[in-house]
DNA sequence: GTCTATAGCCCGATAGAC
DNA sequence: GTCTATCGGGCTATAGAC
């Protein structure tokens, strides 16, 4: 298929973004990993920009497909915040996506360009909807117990789950993430 | 006095860190904001990585006096905890310091030199120090509450605070910062 | 201590051959 | 679609005059 490599440029982008950032990656680096030159990205992506667009559209599509095939599959809204972290602790883990790259990019916000800046609050906001929903449903369930209005717990659950993303990154350390958010969790439980 | 340069390249390096982390920012934007030319900065600074490595202890040496002064004239843990969450909310709202420079770093721990990773790892290991030493003694003088491990809650109290700040970068609000991080104070409350 | 000038390198992006 | 070659500019850092 032609658009294979447009997909393996997107792939290796994520991957160094999550490593670094916007700014201190660059065209070069794709090209090393890709084996392609530097000038053959523009053709599938016209600039910097979009390129990193594109990653975050993808991501953004990616996220919203997995938490729509968690609340299929998962009945349990505390099971399935559970399944959330989880798969979150084995990115860090295997180093995968060592960070989520909405967290690193939301940190260096003033220095993104305008259609990246659109594509990572949006992120924010998907996330912060699924937890609010999650912990509604939960508590509807009986099996979430919360302390504070459910607008509050999530986005304080979304503020949580990105710094302890920062925090693994900061030990090097994936139990540090594992023990703050099945931190989180407990407090949610209603179960002895 | 002489070493008056010195201190305002730092103040202005200190900033653009926080506002753009550290590959983002040059010497030339210093050099505009000092009004000073790019290449006597080295003559303070030898390195940018000298030069982030001095901002990172200034900084690590002016929390530590802050939170030693806050321990010392505020009796109170949990006053103690609520007034440093307030100095926070101040520093976003006047955009004097929008986010803590050790965490924007921590994100983007990979990048940097050795020398400041060290010292932002110094400063993770710091403050949640300050946390649990403050929880603790919250819990001794029964004024504040806690659902597990002081250690653990100290981890997600400086996750949370880091991620406060990031959403609040995110949402251009700091009104999602106090809320964050009023709603953790509420629930460590032990009063009614 | 601050300046001018510049070395040496990397950046994103474009032109045009194949 | 991918290549070579290159442009124009930014970067950190150094040399040496004042």
């Amino acid at each position: 298929m032609e658009n294979d490599t447009a997909e393996r440029i997107l792939d290796s982008a994520h991957k160094l973004i999550a490593e670094r950032g916007y700014a201190a990656f660059s065209y070069a680096d794709i090209a090393d990993v890709v084996k392609i030159r530097k000038a053959s990205i523009h053709y599938h992506f016209a600039s910097k920009e979009a390129l990193v667009t594109a990653v975050l559209k993808r991501h953004r599509t990616r996220v919203n497909a997995g938490i729509e095939t968690l609340t299929t599959q998962i009945p349990d809204p505390f099971a399935r915040l559970a399944a959330y972290m989880n798969y979150w602790e084995g990115c860090i883990r295997k180093k995968t996506e060592p960070i989520c790259i909405a967290a690193l990019l939301g940190a260096e916000l003033p220095t993104l360009p305008d259609e990246v800046k659109v594509e990572v609050k949006r992120h924010f906001q998907d996330l912060r909807g699924w937890f609010r929903e999650t912990l509604e449903a939960g508590v509807e369930a009986g099996v979430i117990h919360l302390n504070l209005p459910a607008t509050v717990e999530a986005e304080s659950l979304l503020a949580l789950v990105h710094g302890a993303m920062i925090s693994a990154r900061a030990y090097d350390s994936t139990k540090v993430f594992a023990l703050i958010t099945e931190g989180a969790l407990k407090r949610f439980s209603t179960a002895t």
